[in-house]
DNA sequence: ACCTTTTTGGACCAACCAGTCCAATAATCT
DNA sequence: AGATTATTGGACTGGTTGGTCCAAAAAGGT
């Protein structure tokens, strides 16, 4: 589970050539890059010319395949919603809500994500069922959004300018009820691109919705 | 991208032994379950073991692998929610919209679709990116499903029971509160038990959310 | 009986892959 | 200059795969 020795395993001294920083962040850059646009299946051949390095140094520095797929998402789990860390608790519930709807919108019906999570599934395919790294990922990723938009209702509530009584369900229905079926859309590479229109379309509904359910009672 | 050819080319007679109908049968049976079982990935071989079959018999039905699971894709892509089909228009909208959203989370939140999924994406993936098999897939199950409701609900805004400016909208939204995170969770393998006051909860939220957002004004 | 077609079993091919091994070379230490 | 370690290129193993080929057997029509 843990990667290769690190270098100088033993105590005394540190003699001998030193390991080249660089190739590590190139195997890992490269390796990303094509897990990302191929999923697993990508030979390790290739990322070694990708990465333009000898097969043998991955081996010595990940002594797995399945590792070195380790370490590139573990540096890429953090699929951030800026919005929510940036919400005041003082401004107005339905800034807050919009900025939130825009920016997750922009990411579900992005590149990126798609990639991600085919990533993480053709992994999860190929292990044959759930691995711990999907556990990870998804714990790090959406859960955590999810946690954190519910922290800041909460807060609201306590407040008294949103009624919300069970935060969790309500952060995991509105991001559900904005997502429809965009990523799924995203993920199996159908509509790739959206209309500004109808984004703004899904934002709107989905945060006049959410308040109207949540407003606290008059 | 069509089958190969049928038995009997030539017009005139048709002698020589009749090909074996249960074969077939057999042949794609054995597809569905394996390939929904480990995805595109399984060989050609284990297919023909499962189906009692001998390889070539399979290529004599099938040109090629893709082919064979364009075939089990086409039969299956009826994910059907019966509870959107039975929906009365003069039955309460509250009652048929429970119905809907109690078989969906059943459906969304079990093993059989998260194969499904999962089977898809193995086959996108495997193929660089978007196949027509995804795009045929998609029409004919999430968006069918979510077009039929759309058709209920501009009913009932017709009727003067509801108030669905827009359908297809109000449609997906409600199918995206139900999920949420469900679906995701359930196709990389995490959570594959829910329980049945989680389900509730989370049906009556999006149930009562949704009539209180398309109540007809007073 | 003949002819035709399906089905079978298995050999076979070319390609690919993860991972190992090794001898040579390059960089850094004492 | 040695000793030590990192890196390289490439050969190599053992395995799997999609797909083909073929000769023999089975099943049906005339």
């Amino acid at each position: 589970m843990t990667e290769t020795a690190a270098s100088c395993p033993s105590m005394p001294a540190c003699r001998g050539r030193k390991p080249d920083p660089g190739k590590r962040e190139a195997i890992v850059g490269a390796a990303c890059a094509l897990f990302l646009e191929q999923g697993y299946g990508v030979s390790m051949e290739t990322i070694a010319a990708a990465a333009g390095v000898a097969k043998q140094t991955i081996y010595n520095l990940f002594s797995t395949k399945e590792q070195l797929f380790g370490a590139v998402v573990a540096g890429h789990s953090e699929i951030v919603v800026a919005a929510i860390d940036e919400a005041r608790d003082d401004a107005e519930p339905r800034a807050v809500l919009a900025a939130i709807a825009r920016e997750l919108l922009g990411l579900l019906s992005g590149e990126r994500i798609a990639k991600v999570y085919r990533m993480m599934m053709s992994a999860a395919i190929g292990a044959g069922g759930a691995s711990e790294m999907c556990e990870q990922f998804y714990d790090n990723g959406p859960r955590r959004g999810t946690r954190q938009f519910a922290a800041y209702l909460a807060r609201q509530h306590e407040i008294g300018r949103l009624n919300v009584p069970d935060p969790m369900l309500a952060a995991e229905s509105f991001f559900g009820m904005l997502n429809g079926h965009i990523l799924i859309r995203n993920m199996m590479g159908l509509q790739s691109r959206w209309s500004e229109k109808d984004l703004a379309a899904k934002a709107d509904y989905a945060v006049s919705a959410f308040l109207r359910n949540h407003a606290r009672p008059a």
